[in-house]
RNA sequence: GGAGAGAUGGCCGAGUGGUCGAAGGCGCUCCCCUGCUAAGGGAGUAUAGGCUCAAAAAGCUUAUCGAGGGUUCGAAUCCCUCUCUCUCCGCCA
C-alpha cells in the first residue's frame, strides 16, 4: 500500500511514477474522494467534540446535585447527525481504501522502464550451458523413462498441472529441499521456520495477493461447503482459509501488527513449503512438465530489514540464491526485471534464470524483491527506530529456491545418452551416496 | 465435543456507567544528589489520524482498554456475537 500522505502531497509525481508501471492512478476520483472526506471528517470530529464536551459537563452537574433536563436537550438530536456522519465518513474512507489496496507500488530509481518480459535487462550470467552430442530430452521423457514420473496417475488423482514422483525422484526432489534448507540455515544465517500452509484472508491482504488476485489462489472451508459459519464476515471466519501460493505470506505476516526492537534486525527466515495456485489466466502456457503446476515445492526466504539496509539486503538475498544454482553448478543468469514486468507489491526484483537444455532457454527459478514498506504499510509491521519512534519496515523475499524447477534443471542439465541423470555432487550425500539415476535403478 | 476462567500501555497490574488514554509498580530516558558498586529525589515515557500552518515548531481535535455490533447524553466498565489464551474432562495423529 502506498502512503496516503504521499498521495496527499505529491499526487501528479506518484500518478506518472505509477503510469511507468502500466497503472493508471484514478487521480480525479482520488482527488473528489479526498475533498468529500476532508469535509465530512472534520463535520464528524466536530460532532463528536461537541458529544463529548456535554457529556463531561452532565456528569459534572451530576455529581453536584444539579439539574441536567437542560443540558441534555442540547444534544438531543447531536446522535442522530453524529450517527449519519459518521457512516458517510466511514464510507468515503472505505473507498479511498479500495483504492489504496489495488494500487500497485511505486518502481525504485534504479528499475529500468519497460512494458513487458522483453524489456528485462540482463545484469549477469553464470557457468556455462553444456554442449550435448546426442539428442537431448526434456525432463517429462527423461522422468517417464525412468519410470519416476507419472503425470498419468497425477491425471487421474488431482487432474491437470499435478504430478506424481516415485522412487529415486521422489527423493532427488526431496533432497534438494533438504540440501537449499542446510545451506541457508548453516552458510546463511537464515532461521529456520515451519509455516501453516493455511492463511486468514489478512494475511494475503497484508503481502499484497488481496483482494486483487483473488483468483488465482485456492479456498478451502472446513467441514464442506454446507458449513453454517460460512455466511459469517470472511475475515474472521476460521473455517474459510486460503492455501498459500508461496510461504512468502505466511513468513512475511510474521512480523504483521508488531514493533520489532531495532538490535534484532535484520531478521531472516527461511521455509520449506507446497504452494498452491490456481494459475487461473495461463490455460495453454507451460501445460507439459513440472514448470507450471498448482502445487508445487519451494523453499522461500524472507528478510525483514531495515528500510537504510533493504537494498543491501536485497543483494544479499540474490547472492544467497545464486549459490544453491552455484552449488549445483547450473547455469543461470540474473535479470533485473522492468518497471511493467514486476509484481504488484515490489519496488525492485532480481528474478534469476536457470539454463534448461530442452528449451534451450533460460527460465524463471527465483524471483527476489524488495517491497519496501509497501506490504509492512498493509500489515502495520513496525521496528523501533534510532529515536525510539516506531516505524514501517522493509520487507524482502525471494525463492531460494523452487523445488520442483531445480529438479526440472537438474533432469534436463545432468542427462546421458542412455536415459540415466547424474546426481550433482552436493546431492549424493543426501541420496545415501547416490551418484545416477539409471532406468533400471528405480523403484 | 463438554465445563469453567480470562484478554487493559514496553512488561506486571488496578479500575463494574461520568472531568479515564486509563491508578500503582517495573522498565526506559533526562535532571539533581552522593567520591567507589549501591541507594535516594524530581521530571518525562502509547499508537494512528484529522484540522490550523508554505513548512517546521506549536496548538486544537478524533479514534483506540482482544475484534465487531448494541444500550446510553456519556462505555475499559452493561448487553449480544466472534476470536484467542489458560485449567479440567472427553476424543485424536
Amino acid at each position: 500500500m502506498l502512503d496516503i500522505q504521499q498521495l496527499r502531497t505529491d499526487l501528479e509525481n506518484m500518478a506518472s511514477r505509477l503510469a511507468k508501471r502500466g497503472y493508471t492512478f484514478p487521480v480525479m476520483q482520488f482527488n473528489t474522494l479526498e475533498a468529500q472526506r476532508k469535509l465530512i471528517q472534520t463535520h464528524t470530529q466536530e460532532l463528536q467534540a461537541k458529544r463529548n464536551a456535554t457529556s463531561r459537563q452532565i456528569g459534572i452537574a451530576k455529581q453536584k446535585g444539579e439539574d441536567v433536563a437542560a443540558i441534555m436537550a442540547e444534544v438531543a438530536h447531536l446522535g442522530d447527525k453524529l450517527k449519519q456522519a459518521e457512516s458517510q465518513l466511514e464510507h468515503v474512507q472505505a473507498e479511498l481504501q479500495q483504492i489504496l489496496l489495488v494500487t500497485p507500488n511505486l518502481a525504485h530509481d534504479s528499475v529500468p522502464e519497460g512494458k513487458s518480459e522483453a524489456d528485462n535487462l540482463e545484469i549477469r550470467r553464470w557457468g556455462t550451458p553444456r554442449s550435448f552430442d546426442f539428442a537431448i530430452k526434456d525432463h517429462v521423457s527423461i522422468g517417464e523413462q525412468l519410470g519416476l514420473l507419472d503425470f498419468e496417475t497425477a491425471a487421474k488423482l488431482s487432474g491437470a498441472r499435478f504430478n506424481v514422483m516415485k522412487g529415486g525422484i521422489a527423493r532427488l526432489h526431496r533432497a534438494l529441499a533438504q540440501f537449499m534448507l542446510d545451506t541457508h540455515v548453516q552458510e546463511h544465517g537464515y532461521a529456520e521456520v515451519y509455516v501453516p500452509y493455511l492463511v486468514h484472508a489478512d494475511c494475503l491482504r497484508g503481502t499484497g495477493q488481496l483482494p486483487k488476485f483473488e483468483e488465482d489462489l485456492f479456498v478451502v472451508h472446513a467441514g464442506g461447503s454446507n458449513h453454517p459459519d460460512l455466511t459469517a464476515p470472511a475475515d474472521q471466519n476460521p473455517f474459510k482459509l486460503h492455501l498459500i501460493p508461496t510461504a512468502e505470506v505466511p513468513l512475511t505476516n510474521i512480523v504483521r501488527d508488531e514493533i520489532i526492537p531495532l538490535e534484532q534486525l535484520p531478521l531472516k527466515f527461511v521455509a520449506h513449503t507446497p504452494c498452491f495456485r490456481s494459475e487461473a489466466g495461463s490455460y495453454g502456457k507451460d501445460t507439459r512438465g513440472l514448470i507450471r503446476q498448482h502445487q508445487f515445492d519451494k523453499v522461500e526466504l524472507v528478510h525483514i530489514a531495515h528500510p537504510q539496509k533493504s537494498y543491501e539486503a536485497l543483494e544479499e538475498l540474490v547472492s544467497h540464491a545464486e549459490k544453491i544454482l552455484q552449488k549445483l553448478e547450473l547455469p543461470y543468469r540474473v535479470m533485473t526485471l522492468c518497471s511493467g514486468d514486476m509484481g504488484f507489491s515490489a519496488a525492485k526484483t532480481y528474478d534469476i534464470e536457470v539454463w534448461l537444455p530442452a528449451q534451450n532457454a533460460y527460465r524463471e527459478i527465483s524471483s527476489c524483491s524488495n517491497c519496501e514498506a509497501f506490504q509492512a504499510r498493509r500489515m502495520q509491521a513496525r521496528f523501533r527506530n534510532e529515536k525510539g519512534k516506531p516505524e514501517l519496515l522493509h520487507t524482502l523475499n525471494g525463492s531460494g529456491l523452487a523445488v520442483g524447477r531445480t529438479l526440472v534443471a537438474i533432469l534436463e542439465n545432468y542427462q546421458n545418452a542412455d536415459g540415466s541423470v547424474t546426481i550433482p555432487s552436493v546431492l549424493q550425500s543426501y541420496m545415501s551416496g547416490l551418484d545416477r539415476l539409471a532406468i533400471e535403478g528405480g523403484k
